[in-house]
DNA sequence: TCTAGTCTGTAGCGATCGCTACAAGCGGCG
DNA sequence: CGCCGCTTGTAGCGATCGCTACAGACTAGA
């Protein structure tokens, strides 16, 4: 039991760095296998099947992306939502979220093809996401919270796809017009 | 010549009309040629090859959904970023562009995942939106009109990502809060 | 020492992918 | 008629996909 447990943990480590740098597009079983550093055999004893291996490591691409975030904008911030667009919108352009929102964007759109895993998956790290940018809205200054939260997400992951389809330089156009909006607490 | 050139017109319009229908994910050549009503070796006489035809029907899909923008928001239109955004929000979410939308974004992940025709295409397509946003803002109201424009994309585009992940009501939510900020031109 | 259960390699199944070789049907033109 | 080039069907190539059958290797307990 003990061997299977432990390489449970070791690949899915491995393979959410993986998925970070390659994407889903090196996502076969063999291409898993091997950046994880076993045999495809070896990968389908270790779990159940493809769905529970990409599964597993998505969420724990998700958890390091949100550990992250928790220390962009720490527990215990109140911000309005346009303060806080303009304190984290850099963040996904050019900051360490980047390469998140690149292989978030690849999820999204398995979700929107229905396929099996990535359905379940995207909707529960947006849950995530808009419960905590929610959590750090200041709830005077937010008659919607809900909404202005999922406002601030679709700016955000906007963001990415703007930067994946026009570049980096014009997104971060996007960006300055969003930190213009909000001059008192600019991001950075 | 003529038969070929007269099916190559006839058979994008269908596969147009496919994959908005379904979109990437039945986009085999031979679930192409099914759903244009020839077979597979036909298609590749009738195309280079698999590339040029996605090319060609995806353009095709831009051109149908340019049209759509061009009735919403007509030529001579001249509005403020944030009213741009209260009049145009809701068609993404709710409206005749909804499922341009859900083709879009898996566009832009496969351009993500830098596959061949795509970065090209969610490129041109994104150029064309930005040129359409530009020309449709009050240069007295807006300082930086690339970057308001870029900023308008990413939150149009983010609303049909959230509409994906976490359903269409939440996405309403971030609607509402959009048209809340431009009360003077709610769309609608 | 024998046995049972955990672990792992080899080898391959059936399906699908993009694409192509080959040949036959078809029309107009000499 | 006979040739030629445009059009089309059949059939299959080689590659990859997720997954599995099978047998051997290893270790722990009886």
């Amino acid at each position: 039991m003990t061997v299977r447990d432990d390489q449970r943990e070791r690949v899915i480590g491995d393979l959410a760095g993986h998925l970070l740098r390659t994407g889903l597009s090196q996502a076969s079983l063999r291409q898993l296998a091997s950046a994880a550093g076993v045999s495809d055999r070896m990968l389908l004893y270790y779990f159940a099947d493809k769905t529970e291996v990409l599964a597993l490591a998505l969420q724990k691409v998700a958890g390091d992306m949100a550990a992250g975030m928790g220390r962009a904008v720490p527990e215990g911030t109140r911000l309005d939502p346009d303060a806080f667009l303009a304190a984290t919108a850099r963040h996904v352009v050019d900051g360490p979220f980047r390469p998140y929102m690149r292989l978030w964007i690849e999820i999204v759109a398995a979700a929107a093809r229905r396929e099996a895993p990535y359905v379940d998956i995207a909707a529960a790290i947006t849950g995530g996401f808009l419960d905590w940018i929610e959590s750090r809205l200041d709830p005077a200054r937010t008659p919607d919270p809900k909404g202005a939260a999922a406002r601030i997400l679709a700016t955000l992951d906007g963001l990415a796809l703007v930067d994946i389809c026009s570049g980096q330089e014009r997104a971060l156009a996007a960006v300055r017009d969003l930190e213009r909006r909000s001059p008192r607490s600019s991001g950075q």
